[in-house]
DNA sequence: GTCTATACACCGATAGAC
DNA sequence: GTCTATCGGTGTATAGAC
């Protein structure tokens, strides 16, 4: 392996680490894996990194965030507010399709936070909040809409259903049922404000 | 460690073993600390399983279900749909507040299944989500409402924002925000009923 | 600066004494 | 039947050659 800077050096071996997580799961992601992963020595990752730990903080602190903000809103026009909570969490569904894997990283990267991590778990939870958050207050914007109850509370129940969504379709894969259960989501939270 | 039956030592390890996993982690729970904490010796553990891969499925199938069944219902008397989700949900979270290591021990569990035990994980999903089917419609003839959605997908979503609710507490302990939620849930969750 | 070689702890699993 | 002692393997991390 030629000669590479040690922020270079860094960034390879995160990305490779995400490889590693997303196709065999964290436990297998041991340095040696990682390295290999990436086409480097052992020695070079003590290089980067002065432990396994910390790479897993660098990895945790730069994935969740943009990982789970890119998924998100898409355009917003002029739809009821039943639809567009229906063609949110349906988009999410189908990026959880077309990449479980990096779900199932995101989750188990989230378990190891809350472990091992406490506080950098909460703030990519916070995070992650904000955004639903955000993205409800230009939905209430755009359809005129008024929330019954206040919009941080909506934010929250948005993301138990996100994560529970993405447990439940995880475990059996039943894309039906999920679809199903969406539409009545849909239905249930458009309840929650008056137009 | 005197003489113990095979059966008995199975179940003593499996208790060792949810201990282990509820107060230090599922990757702390090698065979050797698991027999350490079930005060045997390391090769009686090969005496009463074949590998620690069997001792976790033993100890997903066992616990699993039996932990969420225990959690749910109570008593059901004559209240509205909303106050049945509210105190069901709510009751809930008494139990995560009261042992969030046994929550958090489950999810563990529950992400090793998947990686690596799909089938089982899919199992004892299905156990759960039929568990709060059984509720849901004792509670629809007790109060003698009628769902506007079939009832095995309001039993899904019910199940989506319980699992959504153990992450979000178990991540960032706010209470107060968890209550605050729930009742917004059950808000929501009751319009998808008709009395 | 980057590699190979290695130190040392712990893993799952088993052999063999008693 | 139950233990101690040990095997082969892998983990993180580092020393030392180049």
């Amino acid at each position: 392996m030629g000669r590479m800077s040690v922020g270079e050096r860094r960034s390879a071996l995160v990305a490779a680490a995400f490889t590693v997580i997303a196709t065999r799961g964290l436990p297998a992601a041991s340095i040696r894996t990682i390295v290999a992963e990436a086409g480097m020595s052992l020695a070079s990752f003590h290089y980067a990194f002065t432990s396994r730990e910390e790479l897993l903080d660098v990895l945790i602190a730069e994935t969740t965030a943009s990982e789970r903000s890119a998924v998100l809103p898409g355009q917003i026009s002029g739809h009821s507010l039943h639809d567009l909570f229906a063609e949110g969490l349906g988009g999410y569904l189908e990026h959880l399709r077309a990449r479980p894997e990096r779900e199932q990283a995101m989750l188990e990267l989230t378990q190891y936070a809350v472990r091992s991590r406490p506080d950098l778990a909460r703030e990519q939870y916070g995070a992650y909040q904000e955004i639903a958050l955000a993205t409800l207050e230009l939905v209430a914007a755009e359809t005129g809409c008024q929330w019954l109850v206040p919009a941080p509370t909506v934010a929250r129940l948005l993301v138990y259903l996100t994560d529970g969504l993405t447990i439940g379709w995880l475990v059996d894969r039943d894309t039906d049922a999920a679809r199903a259960t969406i539409e009545a989501a849909a239905r249930a939270l458009s309840t929650l404000a008056r137009t």
